[in-house]
DNA sequence: TTTTGATACCTTGTACCGCAAGGTACTAAA
DNA sequence: TTTAGTACCTTGCGGTACAAGGTATCAAAA
């Protein structure tokens, strides 16, 4: 209950983060969304398919995005995602964002 | 445009982090409604009536917060928060749940 | 005394988004 | 040829912020 309560929380709180996470990791490379949801998992951030690929899918239609495929030596094709100049441009934005929130909850907590 | 973007990215993170600053701010001072608003409007936390007084009920429905009344000087009665012991206990937790956050984030931007 | 402005409470309808659950397809190994 | 692993995607549901509108109290101005 209290646990239960406490992972409603937590996933609020990603909630407000997960785009910016996602542009920060294609930021540095090139992934296709199973390996998105690996690493964010290994973030401690969960993420399940049913959340990402509509995100996903909402950034390329915003043209923050664009993606290739590529072929894998084991297994189905990999679609590759790749950060445009336009969602360079939106990411220095949320770091902004970002590092202004982070300084209010300071505030606030002190 | 690009305004509306950011715009919609700060209040999704905003949106996460909202019962955080509510219960931080009551852990503090006792406060009411406007007051709340008020004080998150200074801190660049804009949120609207609509968001808040359904946010309160709600928290204290899970038994978070208790409330009293109070006759003011000056307009009609308020209506005062306060944390209740699971509300501190909850904030506690909340606590942890940002640091872990701002932690994670901060790896991912590196 | 009635109207206006300020303060404070609250509700309804809409849109968005994360999640659970379920589905398809390709490849390799058993 | 069936199973396991990987990778893609969609549908339905529930929760929540926001816009807009509504009610009530009090004091001061008209």
């Amino acid at each position: 209950m209290s646990e239960n309560n406490i992972e409603n929380i937590k996933s609020q709180m990603r909630r407000g983060v997960l785009e910016y996470c996602i542009l920060s990791m294609l930021d540095k490379n090139d992934a296709y969304a199973s390996e998105l949801i690996g690493k964010l998992k290994d973030a401690r951030i969960i993420v399940v398919e049913g959340t990402l690929y509509p995100l996903l899918t909402r950034q390329k239609n915003q043209g923050l995005l664009t993606y290739r495929w590529e072929e894998s030596s084991q297994g189905p094709p990999r679609k590759y995602y790749t950060l445009t100049d336009k969602g360079r441009d939106l990411l220095k934005e949320m770091d902004k964002a970002w590092g202004e929130i982070v300084e209010t909850i300071d505030i606030l907590r002190k």
